[in-house]
RNA sequence: UGGGCUAUCGUUCAAUUGGCAGGACGAUGGAUUCUGACUCCGUUAAUCUAGGUUCGAGUCCUAGUAGCCCAGCCA
């Protein structure tokens, strides 16, 4: 059993029950201290936002504190863009770090200090061993390694050498500095990890003014300890580590930040690993790190998710120790419930038929003065145009209607929402047999959707005048992945195999002339249809509409069982 | 006989430390409805296995089983 398990307090998580232990056993509150430290080499993704909302949202609830601080050890892979884009979404989901951003490499002059105080206590070496022999001598996971033949250097010499490492007399990967531990521990981590590497590499932020560059394990609980971080929260990979986080910290004498491993998200069908993103996005399977259909802050924003949603989803999924898979409904769920209470709902048709109201005047036109929300009266209204020719959904219309189909057929009377009831008298078809054209009728005392002697109708639909209806492309979105868990595929496979063909469908909406008002990142409902958001390819006279996430649609399941 | 970690409804998180296994999502039935949406009500369904301790075990003990992580000069 793990030692988290204990003095918990009832219905929270593991590591809150665990502070209000702590904080029953004399802990200062106010002292909490948490961190968010990605590593700029990539966008965030959703499983970022479960590590940011854990990490903010303790330090807000104990009055504590939160630094975002870039883990910025490795030249190679990072760059100030991502710098600028993590900030620009932690922000964007809604946290506040205060005035000042930290850098692992902000921390490089006192993490070499800190080396060479390792060294002269004689618990640091210069290796000049090659990778590949510090690979071979460190045993396997059941083998003891074997010490290196260079472990016994003097504290002198392996200062001396240390400092011609920092001053750039040696090649990349001729020598690295690794901590003294023990090479025969069980925990292949202590088998006497490297401190620190050459790398001639430019760092986006230092420049030239290193080539030599510390390890996670040493950078991260050092950097953790210079801030006070009382709480340092990783995810279970880390788990292995922690033995060396703390002899670190010990071994320097410094503040003694705790290290809590806690589980990842996995969600269905998206892959949620950095390298597979980049390869996403490099390999253009997608279109960018903002391709709706990625599970990146910046994918799921453009596709229309709103940073309350993923709050709440974080929220809802909970923190514990347990590998998990979560279910794709539930971000879905989050969303719509979110987007119900705050959009405006409007009628689109994005397969149309049309329908001639033979017995409406030719020519003329009703404005209908139509709430944008009847159930938020605060948001207003708008004018929707009414004529002879209209469009429907295509699915709202069945020559030969199953006995639950209650929306038009040959005979059936139906609502056109706000606007009046009609009859289809007929249908018309094309040689191949399709339906092309409905011919209805219209009742005028319906007028507003009600009749005088209020019979009723089982069918309710949404439409939009043929002359006034404003054309929009749509971009509908399905799962990436036709795998529920695409890392876990089938021997000679790869998550690439389970990417999903049909995981975007553009189509053209025929919307209401209301519609066409909204601007970039406005999010509507389209009623009886989904939750959409004007994207950022809409240019002048050319409206783009993603869609978030549909309607719940229980007909949609009647027909699946049929 | 390498080490570390994990195991509760289909999914996910709880269970006031040994005292009626609960919530949410999903699924399903119904009510309501000018969105087959929303809302409301109901139903469904779980303690990895085998022993043991105990009046009583998800919780403690013993032995298993399954899964995850670790052999980067990545984080």
């Amino acid at each position: 059993m793990s030692s988290e398990a204990e003095n918990k307090t009832p219905g929270k998580d593991f590591i809150r029950a665990k502070i209000d232990a702590q904080i029953k056993e004399g802990l200062d509150a106010s002292t909490i201290q948490t961190r968010f430290p990605p590593e700029p080499n990539g966008y965030l993704h959703i499983g970022h936002a479960k590590s940011i909302c854990l990490n903010f949202g303790i330090a807000a609830e104990y009055g504590g504190k939160c630094n975002l601080r870039f883990d910025d050890t490795n030249p190679v892979k990072e760059s100030t863009e991502y710098v600028n884009g993590i900030m620009e979404d932690v922000r964007w989901l809604g946290f506040d770090w205060g005035p000042k951003v930290f850098y692992t490499s902000d921390n490089f002059d006192f993490l070499y200090e800190a080396a060479e105080k390792l060294i002269l206590a004689g618990k640091a070496y210069v290796d000049s061993q090659s990778a590949d022999d510090i690979h071979k001598t460190r045993g396997t996971l059941t083998e003891p390694g074997k010490n290196s033949p260079y472990r016994d250097r003097t504290p002198e010499e392996n200062l001396a050498l240390f400092r011609r490492m920092r001053a750039g007399e040696f090649a990349d990967g001729t020598q690295v500095l690794r901590a003294k531990i023990d090479m025969a521990s069980p925990n292949v981590v202590m088998r006497d990890p490297v401190l620190y590497r050459i790398r001639h590499t430019h760092h986006h932020r230092t420049g030239d003014k290193w080539v030599i560059y510390p390890m996670y394990d040493f950078s991260h609980c050092v950097s953790d300890s210079l801030e006070h971080v009382t709480h340092s929260l990783c995810s279970l990979e880390f788990e292995n580590n922690r033995e060396l986080y703390d002899w670190t910290l010990e071994n320097l004498g410094m503040f003694p930040s705790k290290q809590t491993e806690f589980a990842r998200l996995n969600l269905d069908g998206t892959v949620l690993s950095k390298r597979k993103l980049i390869q996403l996005v490099t390999e253009k399977y997608v279109s960018g790190w903002d391709d709706p259909r990625l599970p990146t802050i910046r994918g799921l924003r453009r596709r229309g998710y709103t940073p309350e949603a993923i709050r709440e989803f974080a929220a809802r999924i909970g923190v514990a120790r347990a590998d998990s898979r979560v279910d794709y409904a539930l971000l879905e769920f989050c969303i719509r419930e979110h987007l119900n209470r705050i959009c405006p709902r409007l009628m689109a048709v994005l397969d149309p038929i049309k329908i001639t109201v033979e017995n409406y005047p030719e020519g003329q036109v009703e404005w209908f003065d139509m709430p944008l929300n009847p159930e938020d009266p605060a948001m207003g209204s708008r004018k929707v145009p009414f004529s002879r020719e209209l469009y429907i959904e295509r699915d709202d219309f069945m020559l030969e209607p199953p006995s639950k189909f209650f929306r038009l057929a040959p005979g059936r009377e139906v609502r056109l929402r706000y606007a009046y009831y009609i009859t289809c008298k007929d249908a018309r078809r094309d040689e191949a047999g399709n339906v092309t054209e409905l011919i209805c009728t219209y009742d005028p005392d319906s007028k507003g959707g009600g009749t005088p002697d209020g019979r009723k109708v089982k069918g309710t639909l949404h439409w939009v005048s043929a002359q006034h209806a404003v054309k929009a492309e749509v971009r509908l979105y399905d799962r990436l992945f036709t795998q529920d868990d695409p890392d876990d595929m089938p021997a000679g496979k790869t998550f690439l195999d389970a990417i999903n063909a049909d995981s975007l469908k553009v189509t053209e909406a025929y919307m209401e002339p209301a519609l066409a008002g909204y601007k970039p990142d406005s999010r509507v409902q389209f009623e009886r249809i989904g939750y959409f958001c004007v994207d950022k390819d809409t240019a002048p006279g050319r409206q783009v509409f993603n869609r978030v996430v549909g309607l719940k649609d229980s007909w949609a399941k009647e027909v699946k069982k049929a």
